[in-house]
DNA sequence: CCCTGATTCGC
DNA sequence: GCGAATCAGG
């Protein structure tokens, strides 16, 4: 696998965006995370704030509000990124919403939501969360890929609404 | 043990 | 230039 400049572009929008070495190598194909590291300080890109430090703290930058995501499943469910200061960090969260009946599910107040680390199907693991964002179709389609404790499919906060019976939902929210 | 980025150096 | 091996760390 050689670094085409349509790679090498993917792998600047994905540092960018403070994804780590191996969810780039991984959503490339065909390299890794080594590759994609050394690749990196080939092109000078600059480093990571702290080595070693978590993923999320890179990523938790400055986000625009607005802009609404694509229509994720064709007709019903959509989901928004918005972002929500909670204590010093800003929280990215993707909230669904009813397309039909134009009910958004907000998360509660209290619930702390945590930044999606965008996997990529192969990404995934025993321990990572595999619910899936965004439109199976398109590029960006990704899985939440948070920590997903005791084995479960999901991370604690998809877990609550994976289980969570849709007409019970749409009854919380009327 | 899971993971992170940084560096080195033979290829 | 490339990236596996290794290092140093959370």
């Amino acid at each position: 696998m050689n670094w085409t400049d349509e790679r090498v572009e993917k792998l600047k929008k994905l540092w960018s965006e403070g994804l780590s070495a191996s969810q780039i190598a991984a959503q490339l194909g065909g390299v890794s995370r080594n590759a994609v590291i050394g690749k990196v300080h080939r092109l000078s890109l600059p480093g990571r704030a702290k080595a070693g430090g978590t993923a999320t703290a890179a990523r938790a930058p400055k986000r625009n509000t607005s802009a609404p995501r694509a229509p994720n499943y064709a007709s019903r469910v959509a989901t928004r990124t918005v972002t929500r200061q909670q204590g010093a960090t800003m929280l990215k969260e993707e909230v669904e919403i009813d397309t039909v009946n134009e009910i958004e599910y907000r998360p509660a107040a209290n619930v702390v939501v945590p930044i999606s680390r965008r996997l990529g199907l192969t990404e995934l693991t025993e321990r990572t969360c595999k619910w899936p964002v965004g439109d199976p179709l398109k590029d960006d389609f990704h899985f939440c890929g948070n920590d997903s404790p005791d084995s479960s499919p999901y991370c604690t906060y998809h877990q609550r609404l994976a289980y969570q019976p849709v007409h019970d939902r749409r009854r919380a929210a009327h």
